[in-house]
This record gives C-alpha cells, sequence and structure tokens, in this order.
DNA sequence: TCAAAAGTGTTGGACCTACACCCATGT
DNA sequence: ACATGGGTGTAGGTCCAACACTTTTGA
C-alpha cells in the first residue's frame, strides 16, 4: 500500500564558535582577541584522523535540536548553550559513503566558562584561530543583476596546526534577490564542513548587527571595551569608543564592580540588561 | 563495517505566497488587495482530500532544491521562481506513516504572470486568502527574560472553502535570544502545515524591511501605489505615500507609461531597479 | 611622570515622520 | 463639479559619525 520511497542518513553538525585571547603583549595593553572556532578530530573513517565539526547522525526518535545537543555533549561536553538552526545541506554527493543530508547548527560561548573534552568517537578536541584571507576578487554587470566571485582562503590554526581550505563563493543578485553558491576547492576539513563554516560566518556577521547574538559570547561581568571588541572582530571594523557606548547603552546594567591591577585606570562591569527587548518582540 | 544508522524519509514543503486582488468597490476606487497562498488538495492517503502545501520526496541523486522545483513544476505547473530555503522540521512524530524531516521553502510570485494547474496527486490546486486572528495574549516577565504567549487562528479561504487552524505561539527572550516553540491546537491542513506557514508568514514580513522580497510579488510594470499596497500587506500598518515614494526611490525606475482610464489622474508606472544593490552586498 | 585606557560632550549631517498642499482625470 | 487617487514640498525630531577633550590608574 505504502510506495516505498528513498531514505537518506540525516545528520545535524554544529558550528561553536567564542572568542578568545590570543596574548598581551605588555603590563600596560589590553591582551588581543580573536574569532575561533570549536573542531574535533575524528576517529573513523571517512575522513579518519580529519578536523571536523562536532556532528551525529539524528536518531530514530529524536528531534533534531535534541540530536545537536546529544552530540555536543557526547563529543565535546558542551551543554546547555545557545544554538541555532542555519540551513540544511542536501548535496548528493556531500558524502563519499551515502546519501547523507545535514542540518547546520551555530552556537556561540564564551570559552572561559566550559570545560571541553575529547568523548565518544573523537580523536582530539581544540579551538582553531579563524582566519579569512580574500585571495581573488571580480564583480560582473549583468542584464538582471550582479554577479561577485570571491575566492576566499580559510586559514585555521591552534597551537601546532594549520589547516587551510580554499572555497570559491559566487554571489549572484538576480533582480534584487541575493543567490549565493558556494564550492570547495581545496579543504584540510573533513566533508563540505568548510562551506558550513563559511555560511554560519557570514550568518554571525549579520546577525551581530541587529540582535544581541553578541553577548553569548561574553562572560557573565564584562567590561565595555571588552564588548566592544567582540563587535569589532565580528564587525572586521573598528568602532568609536563614544558611539558604541550609546548604542548599547540600554542593552546592559552597570554594576559596582571595576576590573583592577589594569596598569591604567580602572574599568567598570556592566552585565546584560535582560530587561532589553528587540524592536520586533 | 559500516555501522547501520536510522534512516528517516526526507521532503521538501513549500510555501507560495502571492498578493492578488480581491474586490473592486466601484469604478474609481482601487481594487483591494490581500495575501494568498497556493495549496493543494491530497489525492492520496495520508490526509487524503485535505488541503497542503505542495511537496515531494527528495530523490537519490536530487539536490533539495532540485526536489522543490520539480515537485512546483509537477503539482502546480509553477517554474523558474524565486525560492528560499527557510527551515527544517524533524519533529518525530510530525507524520503519522513514519519518520519525516522536511525541509521548507518559501517562493513570492505574481500570481497573474503565472497559470497553475492540479498536476500529479493533486486533487485539486487554489490560491487561498490569508486572514491571521490574535485570539490570546499574555506577556510572563521572567528572571532572565520574557515569555509572550499568543493563540493565532489562521483563516484560509477560496471560492468555496474556508479552512481554519488554531496555534500556540511561545516567543521566548532567554538572556537576549528569541526563541520560538509553536503548537498546532487544531488545523483543517493536512500534517504540520500550519506550522510551516506561520513560520513563512513571520519570515517574509521580516525579509520585507531590509530586502527587495517584494518585488517579486510584482508585476514587471507596476504603479507605485501597487507597490505601496503590497508593502502595507506585509509590514501590516498603513504608510504614508510621500514617505514611502522617497523610501523605494533608487529601487524603481521611471517608464514612460502611464496607466490610464482610472477614474483618476493617470499614474506612471515604474519597473524594478536591476542596479540596485543591499547595503550587504 | 607618563603610557594606556576609561569615560564624556559637541557638532553637523543624514534620514525619518507627520502633515499640508496642488494636480489630473473620467464620469 | 467632484470624488479619487497621483504627486511633491517642508518643518521638526531622532539618530549617527567624527572628533575633541578630561580622568584615572600602576609602574
Amino acid at each position: 500500500m505504502e510506495k516505498e520511497y528513498f531514505r537518506p542518513s540525516v545528520t545535524v553538525d554544529s558550528i561553536i564558535f567564542s572568542i578568545r585571547d590570543s596574548q598581551a603583549e605588555n603590563y600596560r595593553k589590553l591582551p588581543k582577541k580573536e574569532l575561533q572556532i570549536l573542531l574535533i578530530k575524528r576517529a573513523q573513517e571517512p575522513f579518519k584522523d580529519k578536523w571536523s565539526l562536532p556532528g551525529t547522525f539524528v536518531g530514530e526518535k529524536e528531534k533534531l535540536e535534541e540530536a545537536v545537543n546529544r552530540s555536543l555533549e557526547e563529543k565535546t561536553n558542551i551543554k546547555n548553550i545557545y544554538l541555532e538552526q542555519l540551513y540544511t545541506w542536501g548535496d548528493p554527493l556531500r558524502d563519499p559513503r551515502t546519501r547523507v543530508i545535514s542540518t547546520s547548527y551555530m552556537g556561540l560561548v564564551d570559552s572561559d566558562n566550559i570545560q571541553i573534552k575529547a568523548g565518544k568517537n573523537v580523536g582530539d578536541i581544540d579551538w582553531f584561530n579563524i582566519k579569512l584571507n580574500t585571495l581573488k576578487q571580480s564583480n560582473k554587470e549583468k542584464k538582471n543583476g550582479y554577479c561577485k566571485t570571491e575566492e576566499i582562503e580559510i586559514i585555521l590554526t591552534n597551537k601546532n596546526e594549520t589547516l587551510k581550505s580554499k572555497v570559491k563563493v559566487v554571489k549572484e543578485l538576480v533582480n534584487g534577490n541575493l543567490i549565493i553558491y558556494t564550492q570547495i576547492l581545496q579543504s584540510d576539513l573533513a566533508f563540505d564542513h568548510a562551506k558550513l563554516l563559511i555560511y554560519a560566518i557570514e550568518r554571525l556577521k549579520n546577525k551581530v548587527e541587529y540582535t544581541t547574538i553578541a553577548f553569548n559570547l561574553m562572560p557573565e561581568r564584562f567590561t565595555l571595551t571588552q564588548l566592544q571588541q567582540v563587535y569589532e572582530i565580528l564587525l572586521d571594523k573598528p568602532l568609536l569608543k563614544a558611539n558604541f557606548r550609546r548604542k548599547i547603552a540600554d542593552m546592559v546594567i552597570e554594576t559596582d564592580q571595576q576590573e583592577e591591577n589594569a596598569g591604567h585606570r580602572p574599568s567598570r562591569l556592566f552585565k546584560f540588561n535582560n530587561n532589553w527587548q528587540p524592536h520586533i518582540f
């Protein structure tokens, strides 16, 4: 009675971002911060010993969000974090084994506040620094819009390793509609995870401007300069202090604590203002 | 060697919107426009003879976008339209037969420009007018944010039928992160399609403000008042003419054509400006 | 004393809102 | 003539970028 349809495997993968200190230059200067991503080293084929996004197959009686949370806890020891569904990847050839459709989720954490640990089927786990280089760029005018092609090099580094990927991103504007194609030219990451990463970075940068998403990357209490550093990294441009502070004034609450022993005037600590409501709400 | 994992079925479903005239009152007044959605009547179990979103199972060697386009062409006769992936729905109980995971796509068309036709496995096809009523509403303050609960009645009507659904939408603001749960209380639509519809409407309304998405609903040439009507329907509020025109001035190009026989001063026809670039591009 | 960062005030311009007003047409 | 919509101008307020300036600390 019931026709037999083709059944693919379905997985979830998570792109976990954090913003972490690299190094302080001297006692006076503030430590530099950088955008980082959490990767795990695969213990099994395919892509054995390759670094990859933490993910898992979706269980028979499991919601997608349940699967993401389970995979994070099992493989990385991360629980109860902010997660957001991004996109579903269904290219028939994206997994060499068999047809696997994957839904990607983005998570943002303050890495000082969590303890990562390599879990089930995980060879290794680490934070990797993210650097993007635009190698080539072209901009063509077409009859119903524009076509912008970029070749982007993704360089991921931890203390010992450097992972490189090269991705071609074609952004087309067809009758005002933005259409994006991505193609992996070369990648040290498993599967098509370089694509998932590029997409997540793009989304993260967009959402910073109109949500309070960046506060997920902050500790409970923070200075306004720390917050500004995070915004500057995500927006990828320097901001003017006075203007930044006016802009985020309503989203934070002053505490009576201060940071000390900093080699300069102590800065006040702030916390997120839970009474803040976005315009949409 | 390869462990056997559970495999669900995977489908794609499309929410196709259009803005269509309802009725003109007299020779002078402009026709009223309303937001409508394209539905098909199922010819097979489950939910036989129920109205539903056009969708299909994803084929073995088919991309998700290929599956959406195929299903639209096969079932509704629609080709080459603007489509956008929205969300992937994975609740284990959303299909009574077996585990089915579905990715929803949103499409926007000018319905005067396409010819719909009931295709394969389609009992009937039609445009339904969309009306949303908020039945109940509550707003609770919590220690780390807010919780807003809404009971929404969705009324879909064509010439002969009225389809009602009732949905409970819980919007929570947890440390600044907007989390939305939806629950179907009652629905005349097949499966959980009322949920997919509510989600798509929300997304459509949001995107109108910062994209040129609304132009997909317009014919090739249009008057500025027609365009304003579309914006007013999507934003669900009246706009001031002078201000609206200044806002969209750069997105349109004046043509030398005019509308005539309208019972009032003839209005100039405009077309979309393909050289318009959004800030992000 | 002084480098470094904390923190605040001012000014000009861009943009948005609200409202007022005149124009052209078909019946 | 007049109802109806087409079309434009202006005044006031808000918001934002850019810049200048003062304050406080630890070594």
